[in-house]
RNA sequence: GGCUCGUUGGUGAAAUGGUUAACACAUUGCCCUCUCAAGGCAACAUUCACGGGUUCAAAUCCCGUACGAGUCACCA
């Protein structure tokens, strides 16, 4: 019996050879330099910030370089299958604008190097096993999960290195026959890759993050094929599937750093050039005094619900997630601020090599940038699109008044210096309530700062309102006049001379005003107070004042 | 325990042997100002985990220690 015997035995309906998806899967033909990349996320869970990080990295380098970028559901693992995280990957891909070239999802396939599911690929994987078992370079072992948590036991007792390899891989030398015998007896069994590493011997590996490092060859036979659905396990599907998908550089997480010798020994076994790696580093959470990995259960920010459902721009979390990964990335924003993020010229050398913490307050200020860039028109768009999905309560209030929400989205904004107050979608409505009259049915809570009198605001506003205030001025007139009856009450507008002699006033414009804005918004804090009186109007304003003398 | 990586301010970090350790966020103060937001200015690491060495010179190179992280599944 050969080598090829056992295999034919082990997978009869295999007829395929490596050298016909060699064929079948040719060279790209992309300009010199062009990246092929891809995502590869298992649905077993849903997209976190970390996975994001590594879409938006790839997508750089890929649309950077005129390159590919591809999407593979890696699904090798059936049980773990979460449902709905496939469908959410897309939604945030789609959500981010960062489309894959190629990919397969609801039947839909686009791309020549399909399929981009793994679980359909189970052919493909079959021949590669095939022709490592006729080389001899795997085979099947028949360990049992006792034996092996016994092997693994004693290991840990007696302080060896973990795992099946020399003396403990106790079937790599089972004759063929004997082999042969197991599998037509039912019996259950994996296919193990045949190492001929050396533990004692080093390599050296580089990466483009990290550089070269040192590291010790791979001697461990690792299982490449599993026992009950017959799919490869993670690292025999990443060999063939990047091999076979011309993959060029591959970016995933530090986590993987550890499997470099095997899989840099599995590249071998089949004589193929391996790609270049891009490891990035994890992202980290402080947690009190500690600082651990980022956890999908314990921070909402981890899962990219979070920044949807906030209403945070999506360029502005892409940005974030930049500034992350190349820390030149700020300083490049700002010299280049209406560029496409993928123009950055991303480097994977000067990424973090140690985690790094992921920064709300960073997202905050770099989001309430891009908000305040953004024209009134444009803003109320997203944030109709976004209320229509999380807050129906607002979105049926600014659909409404499409109008006053946009006059007043566009206060102090589309100039050189616009405000920057909101951060996100979802606080938008807390500093804007008031501008709806269907709102003035809460609990009111008027913010008056140092006049609270009654009698005197309602002399102060009545007056203003009805004697003072015109639609038609403008805001130098509108500002004239307030300071003159601002001074005929006792007030003065001349805030030095008011700091110098404080007693001889009633207060100085700033309370004066203070007043009025209360009146009309009870928040003591509002964008410019004009240009919310020119949407208001009269009628309304005296509407308010009225509310203002029964429910105060 | 083995293997690998790392350790610069509250945070992200720059500096790759050579004057006062960039910059951004956060915080605090001042200025501007009808409030707020913004903007302007300023403060914030006598020091780069610790110890030793190399050198005229070290955050930067070497060695050791400590601490942290990742990994060691028929999970990816």
């Amino acid at each position: 019996m050969t080598n090829k015997d056992l295999a034919d035995l082990i997978f009869p309906n295999i007829t395929k050879s490596i050298e016909d998806y060699e064929n079948l899967y040719p060279k790209r033909n992309l300009e010199e330099g062009a990246k092929v990349v891809r995502f590869a996320p298992s649905p077993t869970g849903f997209m976190h910030i970390g996975n994001m990080m590594s879409a938006v990295i790839n997508y750089v380098l890929a649309k950077k370089s005129n390159g590919v970028f591809f999407l593979r559901n890696e699904d090798t693992d059936q049980a773990r299958t979460v449902e709905g995280a496939l469908e959410f990957i897309h939604h945030i891909l789609n959500h981010y604008h960062l489309n894959p070239d190629e990919y397969e999802f609801n039947g839909e396939i686009k791309g020549n190097y399909g399929p981009y599911v793994q679980s359909e690929r189970i052919e493909i994987y079959h021949a590669f096993i095939k022709h490592l078992i006729t080389i001899g370079r795997a085979y099947p072992c028949f360990l049992t999960p006792d034996e092996l948590n016994e092997i693994r036991e004693y290991q840990t007792k007696s302080k060896k290195r973990i795992g099946i390899y020399g003396r403990y891989a106790k079937y790599r030398y089972l004759s063929l026959e004997e082999a042969a015998a197991k599998i037509q007896n039912g019996e259950k069994y994996v296919i193990r890759f045949k190492s001929e590493g050396d533990f004692n011997k080093k390599f050296i590996f580089e990466d483009l993050t990290k550089g070269k490092i040192e590291m010790p060859e791979n001697d461990i036979d690792v299982p490449i094929m599993k026992s009950e659905n017959k799919l490869p396990t993670y690292h025999f599907a990443h060999i063939v599937d990047d091999h076979l998908m011309r993959t060029t550089h591959v970016v995933r997480g530090e986590e993987w750093m550890s499997s470099i010798p095997l899989h840099y020994e599995l590249f071998k076994a089949f004589n193929f050039k391996m790609p270049k790696y891009i490891h990035t580093s994890l992202i980290l959470k402080k947690d009190g005094d500690t600082i651990r990995k980022i956890s999908k259960r314990k921070d909402p920010e981890a899962l990219m619900f979070y920044y949807e459902e906030k209403g945070y721009p999506y360029l502005a979390v892409i940005d974030a997630v930049l500034t992350i990964a190349n820390s030149n990335f700020e300083e490049w924003r700002t010299n280049n601020i209406d560029k496409p993020f993928y123009e950055f010229p991303f480097s994977p050398k000067k990424m973090s090599s140690s985690g790094a913490l992921f920064d709300l307050d960073k997202l905050d200020n770099i989001s309430k940038n891009y908000i305040s860039r953004m024209s009134a028109k444009d803003l109320y768009q997203e944030y109709l699109t976004w209320a229509k999905k999380y807050d129906e309560h607002t979105y049926e209030l600014i659909n409404k008044y499409k109008e006053d929400t946009i006059n007043f989205l566009n206060i102090e904004r589309e100039s050189q210096k616009p405000r920057k107050d909101y951060e996100n979608y979802s606080s938008i409505f807390n500093k804007s309530w008031y501008m709806y009259d269907e709102e003035w049915n809460r609990d009111l809570v008027y913010e008056f700062k140092n006049i609270k009198d009654k009698e005197e605001i309602i002399n102060i506003t009545s007056e203003y309102l009805n004697n003072y205030y015109d639609d038609s001025d403008s805001e130098e007139i509108w500002f004239n006049k307030m300071k003159e009856l601002c001074t005929k009450m006792g007030y003065t507008s001349n805030m030095k001379e008011y700091k110098e002699n404080p007693d001889k006033y009633k207060g100085n414009i700033a309370d004066f005003s203070t007043v009025i804005r209360v009146v009309l918004t009870t928040s003591s804090m509002t964008p410019n107070l004009y240009d919310i009186m020119q949407i208001l109007g009269k009628e309304r304003m005296l509407k308010r004042l009225e509310i203002f003398k029964e429910r105060y």
